[in-house]
RNA sequence: GGUCCCUUCGUCUAGGGGUUAGGACGCAAGAUUUUCAUUCUUGAAACAGGGGUUCGAUUCCCCUAGGGACUGCCA
């Protein structure tokens, strides 16, 4: 398949545009894993080469998208390098260099249309139900350095008449690329068209310009990226031929997107609104102060998001569903990543983190539990007892939040009662019955569940009464409902006054 | 429309010329349980269609259909 190199090099290269979408961060995590494990360089580079749609705050948020994560970067803006800047806006000078050495070589060539003109032909062609492209086919018709002679030329841009670099797609050149994930894929340039390499409007290259001079220059190996960049593969390679850096092109890599839970299209950031899911590894809030879930936020542990995101277009082969992220690195290839887009799953996402919320130690989750708590009005004076009770709920949450619904009345009496329960438990002899178990309860000396059991057992038996209407009883009038850990557990844990108060307070209230 | 990519249970996927087509999520049933969950067991559930090649095709090839991406002085 490929050939590895010694020092593999790869890049995660965002655009600021906005919040790093989780088809982004699979991406980087890919490029991540790869680095990692050919013992090679992650880097990040920021391609802001877009100054229309620049965002701020974008770079910063995935900075810390990335950390949250722990991807940790080998050389970025931040993290600095060797071949530094790694923000392109501070390179602008070597792309304006390296579109004009394409002029020379005759490989490109001015073009002075304007984006008025372009769009006018644009919709011309669309009436007459053909499309435009500015290609080999049309360029003569259009004003460049092609189409015009010498001295136009020189009058234009002496007099300062705006102009791109368009990319002069030879024709008839069959291009074939050998696609880590997708084998020999075959494309002849006669179909493509002259795409702008460098823009008259900001002074800056594209992406494509930009993108395979910082892979050449940052001595870049594999490109991993999502297949919305297949189609310009011909392109990139074109490049790569015409500036004679066929023999040190990378080993491109194009991932599956990843798709919409249902209906049509790759996951956007609706969809998350919709089905109540992130589609962002961090809230976000854009600067029209609208408000988007993150992973972080909505209680993911980044471990779990990691896990989910790493099987969502790849897998090891085995049966094996959770890993570390050294295990991951341990086992990805890029020979294993699947060919098609795969759906998200927002069921399976909170299956995972519910398989890191279990595998957490109760102090570890008790820590992250008490700041809940203590919105709720709670103050933990007892660690100990958050841990024990952590413990007894955890196999039944998903995320750290949901706790408090399974557990709040441990720490606060309940503040109505089930009325489905009310009716279908409480019956008639339970109000008097419930004053000799309260009796029962108080000449306890020995407050420990399985005595408490043994006593509360002894007497439903000695009384003849149903077993599973009284613990049904007993356990609304403590919970207010119908489920929940162990009774006898709950009874050990709330103590003897709060038993007694809280059945007191049932009896009083239901009767 | 054009170019390119893709196609195994509802979803994520394993597999790969001869298999009872495997696992996971979700779903259903049963068992356990004082409740609800957990857990355990079981179940329903797939090779898009049509042609080839072959003794044999879900697997290889072609076509069709469906899906996706791209088609910007966006990335």
């Amino acid at each position: 398949m490929y050939q590895q190199k010694n020092n593999v090099r790869v890049r995660f290269a965002p655009s600021p545009t906005g919040p790093l979408h989780i088809g982004g961060v699979r991406t980087a995590l890919f490029n991540y894993l790869f680095a990692k494990k050919h013992g090679g360089k992650f880097i990040l580079r920021i391609e802001d080469t877009d100054s229309a749609r620049f965002v701020s705050g974008a770079e910063e948020y995935i900075n810390e998208s990335l950390k949250w994560l722990d991807l940790t970067i080998d050389e970025g803006v931040v993290e600095g390098g060797a071949f530094a800047p790694y923000r392109q806006s501070q390179r602008k000078d070597i792309y304006k260099k390296y579109a004009d050495l394409l002029i020379e070589k005759g490989w490109a060539y001015y073009a002075f249309d304007t984006p008025d003109e372009l769009n006018a032909l644009r919709e011309q062609y669309e009436a007459e139900k053909k499309t435009f492209a500015y290609d080999n086919s049309t360029r003569l018709l259009l004003n460049n350095s092609l189409s015009l002679n010498n001295d136009e030329i020189q009058v234009r841009i002496a007099s300062g008449v705006p102009y791109v670099i368009r990319f002069k797609m030879p024709e008839n050149v069959t291009v074939n690329i050998n696609d880590m994930v997708r084998g020999e894929v075959s494309f002849n340039t006669s179909t493509l068209d002259d795409k702008v390499l460098y823009k008259s409007a900001d002074q800056l290259p594209t992406y494509h310009l930009a993108n395979i001079v910082d892979d050449h220059l940052m001595e870049i190996t594999h490109v991993i990226r999502g297949e919305e960049w297949l189609p310009s593969v011909p392109l990139h390679a074109m490049l790569y031929r015409a500036y004679g850096w066929e023999d040190t092109m990378p080993q491109f890599a194009h991932l599956p997107l990843i798709l919409k839970p249902n209906g049509k299209g790759k996951l956007s950031k609706r969809d998350g609104d919709k089905e109540g899911f992130p589609v962002f590894p961090l809230q976000y809030t854009s600067s029209e102060g609208e408000t988007s879930a993150g992973y972080r936020e909505s209680g993911y542990f980044p471990e779990a998001v990691i896990n989910l995101l790493a099987l969502l277009g790849w897998n090891p082969g085995t049966e094996q569903e959770i890993f570390t992220c050294d295990e991951l690195a341990n086992l990805f290839t890029i020979e294993r990543v699947n060919k098609s887009g795969a759906r998200f799953d927002p069921e399976k996402a909170r299956w995972f983190n519910h398989q890191y919320l279990k595998a957490k130690s109760n102090s570890e989750l008790a820590a992250l539990f008490v700041p809940v708590l203590n919105e709720k009005g709670v103050s933990v004076a007892d660690i100990s007892t958050v841990e024990r009770i952590v413990g007894l709920i955890k196999e039944r949450v998903n995320f750290v939040a949901e706790m408090w619904e399974q557990c709040h009345f441990f720490f606060v009496a309940p503040e109505g009662y089930d009325e489905k329960v009310v009716k279908k438990h409480w019956k008639e002899m339970i109000p008097p019955f419930m004053q000799t178990v309260v009796a029962t309860l108080q000449m306890q000396n020995h407050w420990e569940a399985n005595t408490l059991k043994t006593s509360v057992s002894e007497l439903i038996t000695a009384n003849g009464q149903s077993f599973g209407t009284v613990m049904n009883a007993l356990r609304l009038s403590l919970t207010g409902g119908s489920f929940g850990p162990d009774l006898f557990t709950i009874i050990e844990i709330i103590g003897k006054d709060e038993t007694v108060r809280r059945i007191n307070r049932a009896t009083g209230e239901l009767s």
